[in-house]
DNA sequence: GAGTAGATCCTCT
DNA sequence: GAGGATCTACTCA
């Protein structure tokens, strides 16, 4: 299992990235306790042009100003005053792409993110979704603007692959307010994957 | 199973 | 002062 590096993140395709973030490994260690995941359906969110993106028209604000660093860092941030969505920040400074973490498949430290969600066992529910991503993860806005080449958050790659045929697009979720670019095919996830987001699949 | 409302608070206008 | 890259529980069927 190793660690992906910056030349991963530092190009200039995020969609393709995006794609290839499926299968990968995300890992948290605060406190010496770790969680880690598979990650199943993930969101591109591709810049300035893109009206669903935070960055649309160049917009810059003290939140989103991490979108507009280099790639390799985490941006966080708080949605409906109630969930953490947590990001790859991808591409060279100043070009705002992001990638959303929508669904892990849950792998090391299962007790620790039951204990985090509140929840008794584990089921389908547990890395279903952004928010509850962040929350099985501990993840928050304090963790906005960390490296993902840090010991305490990073992604992983264990040599594992879905095959073409498992990674299905469709438009992003959430987003119908972005006009036309709400129907970008930017949102890519596993087929049949009991972990993914949104209606059974 | 499908549809809807409520939670809840930071950020930008 | 409004609204959001969401989730859950509850209703009705």
């Amino acid at each position: 299992m190793k660690k992906l590096g910056l030349s991963f993140y530092r190009r200039d395709n995020v969609v393709q990235i995006a794609k290839e973030l499926l299968g990968k490994i995300l890992v948290t260690q605060w406190n010496g306790i770790i969680t880690s995941g598979r990650i199943v359906e993930v969101e591109a969110y591709a810049g300035t042009p893109d009206r669903a993106s935070h960055a649309f028209g160049g917009r810059r604000t003290a939140r989103n100003e991490i979108m507009y660093a280099k790639g390799g860092f985490a941006y966080v941030y708080l949605c409906y005053g109630i969930h953490y969505l947590f990001n790859v920040v991808t591409h060279t400074r100043d070009i705002p792409h992001a990638i959303l973490i929508r669904a892990l498949e849950p792998l090391k430290g299962i007790n620790e993110m039951l204990k985090r969600t509140g929840k008794e066992k584990p089921d389908h529910t547990l890395t279903k979704g952004p928010g509850n991503v962040s929350k099985a993860l501990g993840i928050t806005t304090i963790h906005s603007g960390h490296s993902l080449l840090s010991k305490e958050l990073f992604i992983a790659d264990d040599g594992y692959k879905f095959a073409e045929k498992e990674i299905f697009s469709s438009p992003r979720i959430g987003v119908d307010y972005a006009g036309k670019h709400a129907r970008w095919p930017y949102r890519f996830y596993i087929k049949g994957n009991p972990f993914v987001s949104g209606k059974p699949n």
